[in-house]
DNA sequence: TCTACAATTTGATAGTTGTCGAATTGAAAT
DNA sequence: ATTTCAATTCGACAACTATCAAATTGTAGA
């Protein structure tokens, strides 16, 4: 059996680097941090699309944009519940993140 | 007496997260954290920029325009020795963003 | 002084990105 | 079924980026 590779490439952490390189973009994955509840799953877990039209200064496309890009960099993942989504931090690629600095 | 302030800001983040979203700037941020030897100056300490130009596969003057990205960024710092440049690490700039992701 | 050479600057260009307004989708409520 | 509303997709455009070849700088050696 072929055992799963836990680093990522330099492609792959460029890319995880590149979403974070925009200040929208940075804000939305701090605003994601600041939501998640460690652990079991709460009822205000993770954070809301409209939340985030709320707090920056761009309009929804951009919003919808921006957090694709988080998703496509493995930052983080959505979740659809009818007409909402909501956003979640991936945890996985924040601990690769950390280890990559540490 | 006013305090220093430790964190950094979004935009600060950003910069540094923009300067390793290039694939090439990121392998030129590993060689430098490759070459590092942590606490005394040693011999063979710093990366010098004819090590990167040989291990990348782009040309002198697209290397020298990357690293300039990186000192601006605060993620390393050059030293020039005559007709040669060497860069090292900025400890702290890694502090902070291995604080981040913590 | 002249030459050689490491590195940077300049100027150009193809490609990428952030943002917007308008149009679209799709789920819930009436 | 029609309306409403959250979110996404589309099409466009200005701004920015990565890269290169050519020209320039500046240091060290002959």
């Amino acid at each position: 059996m072929v055992v799963k590779k836990d680093e990522l490439d330099v492609k792959q952490l460029s890319r995880a680097f590149k979403a974070l390189s925009n200040p929208n973009r940075l804000q939305i994955y701090l605003e994601v941090l600041a939501h998640r509840q460690s652990g079991i799953t709460a009822p205000e877990a993770g954070c809301g699309i409209a939340d985030l039209i709320g707090k920056l200064s761009v309009g929804a496309p951009t919003i919808s944009h921006h957090v694709k890009e988080l998703v496509d960099a493995g930052l983080v993942s959505v979740e659809k519940n009818g007409k909402y989504v909501t956003c979640h931090l991936d945890e996985n690629m924040q601990k690769h993140l950390s280890a990559f600095f540490s």
